[in-house]
This record gives C-alpha cells, sequence and structure tokens, in this order.
DNA sequence: ATGCCCAATTGCATTGGA
C-alpha cells in the first residue's frame, strides 16, 4: 500500500469545463490540487485528434475521450487504469457526443464510471427539448442493464437537471423552465428509482448551494445559480461515500468556465 | 419586454449554452 494513490482516498468528480482548450490550465491546476481519483468531463468541444493527451498524462492521469468539433465532447481523465471504454449509448443512435464509459480499477473492486453532458433542451416545447426527453428515455433504459451488470456504478456529468427547488437561485422564475420542468425533474426521479444516490444530498450543505452561474449580470458575484452537475452512486458506492461538494472555488479564477466541478470521495 | 457573457466559427455576425 505504497502507491500514491493510497495516500489520499478514492474521489470522483463531475466538471463541464466549457472548452478544453481554453480550460487545460485549470484544470491541471486543479488536478494538482485536489488531486482527484477520476473526473469526468464535459464539453470539451475538441476533437479526438486535439484532445491534450500528453498534458493530462504528464500530471499523471490516464485519459479516454470521445469529441467533436464545436459542440459537446466528453472525457474521463483517471489516476487508476481505465478500461473497457464505451463512447454513447448502445440503444440510442446520436451523432452528439455526449456519453462515455469506463471501468476504473480501485482498490477495493472495479467501479463502472459513466461521464454525461446530458442535453440542455434550450427550451421547454421545442425540437432539443423532444430530443432531451428521448435522450433521458434511452439512458434510464440502457443504465437499468449497465447497472445489472455493473453494481458499482457512478454516473456523473452535466445533467442539465436541477432536481429540486432547492437546486435553484429563483424557484418562482424558473418554475416549469427548461432544466426544472416537470418532465426533467421526473427523469431525473426515474434515475434515482434505479437505485441511485445524489452523492451531494448524502451530507449537510449550505443553502443555495449551485453548480452553475450564469456568465451574464453577475450571475457567480451575486449567487444566481442552479445546480445541475451530478455525481450519482449505486447503493455499493453510497455506502461508502464520506464527503461531497462543489469546488467553487474555481469559478473565481480568470477566464472562469461557468461551472464549477462536484467532488464526492469514497473513503 | 429583452439583453446583459463566453466560446467557436471561417467571422467581421451568428449560434448554442443554461
Amino acid at each position: 500500500m505504497s502507491a500514491p494513490e493510497s495516500t489520499t482516498p478514492f474521489s470522483i468528480a463531475t466538471w463541464n469545463v466549457n472548452s478544453l482548450k481554453v480550460r487545460l490550465p485549470h484544470l491541471l491546476e486543479w488536478l494538482a490540487e485536489a488531486n482527484p481519483t477520476v473526473v469526468c468531463l464535459q464539453e470539451t468541444k475538441l476533437e479526438d485528434h486535439a484532445f491534450p493527451t500528453a498534458e493530462i498524462e504528464a500530471a499523471g492521469y490516464q485519459v479516454a475521450f470521445a469529441g467533436q468539433k464545436t459542440y459537446n465532447g466528453v472525457a474521463i481523465v483517471s489516476r487508476l487504469p481505465l478500461a473497457d471504454v464505451v463512447v454513447g449509448n448502445p440503444r440510442f443512435d446520436d451523432p452528439q457526443k455526449r456519453l462515455i464509459s469506463a471501468t476504473v480499477a480501485a482498490p477495493d473492486g472495479d467501479v463502472r464510471v459513466v461521464g454525461a453532458y446530458f442535453p440542455n433542451g434550450q427550451a421547454v416545447g421545442s425540437d432539443k427539448y423532444a430530443y432531451k426527453l428521448q435522450w433521458l428515455t434511452a439512458l434510464h433504459d440502457w443504465l437499468a442493464d449497465e447497472l445489472a451488470s455493473h453494481p458499482r456504478l457512478a454516473l456523473c456529468g452535466d445533467y442539465n437537471i436541477a432536481p429540486e427547488d432547492a437546486d435553484v437561485h429563483d424557484p418562482v422564475a424558473w418554475a416549469g423552465q427548461i432544466l426544472c420542468s416537470d418532465p426533467e425533474r421526473q427523469a431525473f426521479r426515474d434515475l434515482i428509482a434505479l437505485g441511485l444516490v445524489d452523492a451531494y444530498r448524502l451530507f449537510p450543505q449550505a443553502e443555495r448551494s449551485f453548480s452553475w452561474w450564469d456568465y451574464r449580470n453577475l450571475g457567480f458575484q451575486k449567487n444566481l445559480g442552479l445546480r445541475i452537475d451530478h455525481v450519482l452512486l449505486s447503493a455499493p458506492l453510497a455506502a461508502r461515500c464520506t464527503a461531497a461538494r462543489i469546488e467553487r472555488h474555481l469559478r473565481k479564477k480568470e477566464r472562469p468556465s461557468d461551472h464549477a466541478p462536484v467532488i464526492a470521495t469514497l473513503g
């Protein structure tokens, strides 16, 4: 037990970086500072040939990624070996790069990590909203099978869903709006019903805790945010979870992402 | 009532994000 990873507990995180090209320095700083074991990234916005593999490997992490130009793009970076990488949902033919899964060889057993960039949906009733709901249904149905074959599973990502009013800075203004509509929240509950647990809510948290703040209108400075980035753990992993937090300070850096990382520690 | 910011594109405005 002298490996470096044994000195810090296993932890798993998610972060929508809103362009990995711009945010690579932030990521490298945060990896060194917080030493997460696994990080799921969203909105890398890089084609695979442009992924900064060498820089991230130099920081002591392995990488798996699936990207495209301009939009979307997901990745998993891990201090521990990654295996069995799967891109996308085999039940949902989707040209948009929004899903990547891999098995991480954790000290006490394998963990299946699913990194997800859920569709935004743009506006309730729009074509993009219909796509979001279809995507959510397909994710749910696929995950039911994945959980059966991988009981130790974490679903980490930018869900683009604020599950409860407590996750919204102004629940009245957002009522029924995109990210907060009943069908979206029901889809979130349907994921929970598969046996997943919202790691952040396992612990007491400050009121008005958010993971995203609009770039406009001094959204961060006024804490006008939403909690839409989540780490969901299957029961065997939730039983081992000892802490969860939002890395709010990353939103204060120069040229920040509009999202902050969420990290859960498994003791 | 609406935009406000940020990133990317083959750009000199538009789209998407949330």
